[in-house]
RNA sequence: GCGAGGGUAGCCAAGCCUGGUCAAAGGCGACAGACUCAAGAUCUGUUCCUGCAGAGGUUCGCCGGUUCAAAUCCGGCCCUUCGCACCA
């Protein structure tokens, strides 16, 4: 037997694939198709990826051994400007992508090639399927491979959203969505693929409200529209200039940062020329609704890279207002230094506009005070305008200051002011990013407008109602995303699935400069993998796939016949394509990261929905947890994970099989903790040990009590994993396998257990046991006992009922009882045994447990009814000093048991027989001598008279 | 903000849906013993507190409730992790 991991692998790996194994044909067995969500081609990936591609090829393993013709297909998603900015940045010679892709092990004579992004994407499609798929030892069937970005893929995406126009799914609107104002759009997320900084920032709508002031317009971002009501001034930075901007009739003023970013969003403004903040001071506007002249005051606080730089003040429920009003009126060498009147400016006072439970009338003023701030810019601001904003914005309801307003909840009547605001031409609106995002390409990002943008209409009602009734029928774990999917079903809207600029994609069928977006591509494509193997052989060319291709072995829609002529295929291979397809579909398994909850499973999910018949809808979606360092989420992007091809040769590939499987459920986050991958590892040595010892051991003794016993429990483990896997649960797999029934061989050897023939049959079972997880050395093994074929491909275990020996595992447990109590007794008493004697229940208390049992199984277990029922018996009468107080406990305890429990007390044991042929293993283990008496015997040896404690199932024990 | 998950002994982690077999699986780690010249590996035992007889006591984030009985069911609170759309 090979004892190298890496030889083991290799060797195994060969033969699988020389036997084609893995390759998926339609036969008249059940099928089975499972995935995982393609991973995006954004670079090498690292171990915590590997966790959940590797539980799809341990259940498509395990459904294979369970008779399943089994399809497992693996592809890339290459969409997007991944591989456009990777092949850049080796371009521009970027020394952290050079020694990042060194580092993986990427050859120095390939880099030039990776300044091509189409090669940069097959580079990773060879690195993902060899590297770490094949390395892994998946049963793949590798002529399935798809890729996003080839042709025929595209064709397939095209024909999708054709069907999507059809069912009235592809809609048009104006859309704001970051851009970069070179590259065009960017994703801002916290990985950071597409940007060099601002991960985190979100996009924020403001308010634009209108002042009108003389012939200018005034422009204040808000996010508070509803505060008008409060308005008592107006905030002007006398640090900046503003620029004055021509917007149709009207005249905005705003800042200059405002202006570069509101180009991209409005069309038709016009820089007309500049005014100092300084020279507005002073001046009046007039406020929104209210029609109120307000005071244009300084304030410094008015940032210009935030909204328009020009803020309206609401002192009753904004902190930096109250404190900046404050400032001013207290600052009469400023107010005379700008001309102002001291008079009005002191006479301005807070209206009061939103009542919060739990706060005076203005809650900036309280906070303020609470808080101690008395200058602007102090940093407890930040805190205190949140903490105003989130209690009055949720809690607080409008007061009677505010017109047809009152009395609504603020978060409502913000936006109908809004709307309404915006419909009287007194608001626009203006979005701006929470903070500063740059493109990798070192420009920076901003809201660009699109003003045709198509979105897929994942809010349309039918299809959102229908999705959810299936989800209702599917198979999705784990079980609080199956309760939740509604919900988020519910909760999926409109989603652009198209845009522009330089992406690797399909482009949109109806209007060529878009292509269509990462994640829309994405969902259908599962049903691809039926035809692929045709596309990759070349029997099915892309200019072939036409919509009436489609059509007909999608959909069964059109004739055969009419098909072949139309795309110069044979009829016979249209036919088989679409049998093929009839035959694989429906998907059984989708399995993806946790990440895919909100974002692709309901994509996926309702576009099978709106575009195929029923029976061909997804049976089944499985969720899977991260592999996190200690810092947090292994990233791509941040680096620092065991790269996989390492990872393998380290540990072999089937210790981290095995520790994907078992160091959590797969519905919890794990650490990556190299220690605990040594344990998987000694496991597996001390496992392939095991095998070979208890191989070599001698053919057909006579079969004891031990053997059966180990028969029993085989069959009991084998049924516990194949229920648990009724739902996928590998870890119950693992755990039965690598590591309860290791501690029964213990036990079964420690016994004295060396019937060649029954560790002949469990070893047989046990290995097919491992075949799922740790396909290779399960197959070394197996052939190391001479097992049939490839162990891939033998059937999976079933329990053998006539192996189960309820018997032999009571009897085993009451010896683990008495040793358990012995060395307790031992512990406490410190003594060292010379001499252990057992005795065995007096048959009167065993009658009376029969009689209690009885009583149990009638439902009239009771201490009255048992006490009376025992005492009508004669030859327990004779001890009625003891009787009655055995009842009650009797009837207390047998009460308490549960079904199982009270079964195995009803199975006849001889437990006098039992310890008497124990006791030869009982005195090696205690190194002492061990006798077993009944408790009835009159000769037996008691000096302390403990015989009397002995009960049914629970001998009396002395120890000297 | 919207939504979801989690808090179990020194650590990791099952159990919770379907209450009683739960002082709570398993794994690490630690301690002791066996084996060994020794180390490692392996095996055995111990590992909440108390206890010179197999027992008792106090535990499963906190508070309260339901129940004969709660880690498990219900309510509230605290802490924590995660997802939220052009990133797959």
């Amino acid at each position: 037997m090979l004892t190298n991991p890496t030889e083991i692998e290799a060797k195994w790996q060969e033969r699988w694939y020389a036997a084609k194994i893995n390759e998926a044909d339609r036969d008249d067995r059940k099928k089975f198709m499972m995935i995982f969500a393609y991973p995006g081609v954004t670079g090498y990936l690292h171990v915590g990826h590997m966790r959940g591609f590797s539980y799809v090829d341990d259940m498509s393993r395990y459904m294979r051994m369970q008779g399943y013709n089994v399809m497992f297909p693996v592809g890339t998603h290459a969409t997007g400007n991944g591989p456009i900015s990777l092949a850049k940045r080796v371009a521009a010679k970027d020394e952290n992508m050079i020694s990042y892709l060194l580092r993986n092990g990427c050859p120095e004579k390939k880099l030039e090639d990776l300044t091509d992004p189409v090669k940069v994407v097959e580079f990773f499609n060879d690195v993902y399927v060899r590297q770490y798929w094949r390395r892994f030892g998946f049963l793949a069937d590798w002529r399935r491979f798809a890729c996003t970005v080839h042709e025929p893929y595209g064709k397939f995406i095209q024909w999708q959203f054709r069907k999507l126009m059809d069912a009235g799914l592809l809609i048009q609107k104006p859309y704001f969505a970051p851009a970069c104002i070179n590259c065009g759009p960017v994703a801002i997320d916290a990985s950071e693929t597409d940007i060099s900084c601002g991960g985190n920032a979100e996009t924020t709508e403001y308010t634009l409200i209108k002042f009108k002031c003389g012939d200018l317009t005034l422009l204040a971002a808000t996010l508070r529209p509803e505060t008008v009501f409060g308005l008592t001034n107006f905030w002007i930075n006398p640090e900046v200039e503003y620029v004055k901007v021509v917007n149709g009739d009207e005249i905005w003023v705003m800042s200059r940062p405002c202006l570069d970013k509101m180009k991209y969003q409005k069309d038709k403004l016009k820089e007309v020329g500049s005014i100092a903040g300084t020279e507005l001071i002073g001046r009046t506007c007039i406020a929104p609704f209210t029609g109120n002249e307000i005071l244009c005051l300084p304030a410094t606080f008015c940032d210009p890279n935030v909204g328009t730089g020009l803020v309206m003040s609401v002192p009753s429920d904004a902190p930096d207002d109250w404190v900046a009003l404050r400032m001013v009126q207290e600052d009469e060498e400023q107010c005379r230094r700008y001309g102002l009147d001291l008079d009005a400016v002191k006479a301005i006072r807070p209206i009061a506009i939103i009542e919060t439970k739990g706060w005076g009338p203005m809650p900036a003023v309280e906070i303020v005070e609470r808080m101690g701030i008395t200058r602007s810019g102090d940093p407890k601001l930040v805190e205190a305008k949140k903490i105003v904003y989130k209690e009055g914005f949720h809690a607080g309801k409008m007061n009677a200051n505010c017109g047809k307003y009152s009395n609504l909840p603020v978060d409502k009547a913000k936006d109908m002011m809004k709307d309404d605001m915006i419909r009287a031409n007194e608001a626009d609106l203006f979005f701006d990013l929470s903070e500063k995002v740059v493109c990798r390409c070192g420009e920076p990002v901003v809201i660009k407008k699109v003003d045709d943008q198509w979105f897929i209409d994942y809010a349309n009602p039918e299809v959102t109602a229908k999705s959810k009734a299936h989800a209702k029928r599917m198979n999705i774990m784990p079980n609080e995303y199956f309760v939740n999917v509604h919900g988020v079903l519910d909760w999926f809207r409109e989603r652009a699935c198209v845009r522009q600029g330089n992406w690797l994609g399909t482009r949109f069928p109806f209007d060529e400069k878009w292509i269509i977006e990462a994640i829309s591509d994405s969902t259908l494509y599962p049903i691809f993998y039926t035809i692929s193997p045709y596309v990759n052989d070349g029997s099915l060319k892309a200019e072939q796939m036409t919509t009436e291709f489609f059509d007909y072995v999608f959909l069964g829609q059109g004739v055969a016949e009419h098909v072949a002529k139309r795309t110069g295929l044979d009829e016979e291979l249209v036919q088989r394509i679409k049998q093929d397809v009839d035959y694989w579909y429906p998907l059984d398994l989708n399995l993806g990261g946790k990440e895919h909850m909100t974002v692709h499973f309901p994509a996926f999910l309702m576009n099978h929905v709106a575009i195929l018949p029923e029976e061909k809808w997804p049976q089944g979606i499985f969720v899977n947890w991260y592999v996190i360092s200690k810092a947090g989420k292994i990233s791509k992007s941040k680096g620092g994970a065991q790269p996989i091809p390492g990872a393998a040769e380290k540990y072999g590939v089937d210790a981290l099989r095995l520790y994907y499987a078992h160091i959590a459920s797969p519905f919890a986050d794990v650490e990556w903790d190299e220690d605990i991958l040594e344990n998987y590892v000694s496991k597996i040595d001390r496992i392939m040990r095991t095998v070979e010892e208890l191989s070599a051991l001698a053919e057909s003794e006579a079969m004891e009590g031990i053997d059966l016993w180990m028969l029993s429990r085989m069959g009991g483990h084998v049924s516990n994993v194949v229920e648990g896997m009724k739902g996928y649960d590998l870890r119950t797999l693992a755990n039965v396998t690598y590591f309860d029934i290791p501690n029964d061989m213990k036990w079964y050897l420690r016994r004295g257990g060396s019937n060649g023939a029954v560790m002949a049959k469990v070893l047989n079972m046990w290995v097919r046991m491992m075949a799922p997880i740790t396909p290779h050395v399960a197959e070394e093994m197996w052939e190391h006992i001479g097992g049939n074929g490839l162990v891939a491909q033998a059937k999976f275990p079933t329990a053998d009922p006539a192996d189960r020996s309820l018997e032999a595992e009571i009897a085993e447990d009451y010896l683990r009882g008495l040793m358990d109590d012995v060395n307790e007794i031992l512990k406490v008493t410190k003594i060292t045994p010379k001499r252990v004697l057992v005795y065995t229940t007096s048959s009167w208390k065993a009658k009376a447990m029969s009689m209690a049992l009885g009583l149990l199984r009638t439902g009239e277990l009771k201490t009255p009814t048992l006490t009376k029922a025992m005492m009508s018996d004669a030859d327990i009468k004779k001890h009625g000093k003891e009787a009655p107080d055995f009842a009650r406990k009797l009837a207390e305890d047998l009460v308490k048991r549960s079904k199982d429990e009270v079964s195995r007390l009803e199975v006849q044991f001889d437990e006098l027989a039992f310890m008497s042929s124990v006791a030869p293993f009982l005195s090696k283990e205690l190194n002492c001598e061990v006798q077993a008496f009944s408790a009835e015997d009159a000769a037996r040896t008691d000096p302390q008279n403990k015989a009397r404690t002995a009960q049914p199932r629970r001998p009396a024990i002395f120890v000297e």
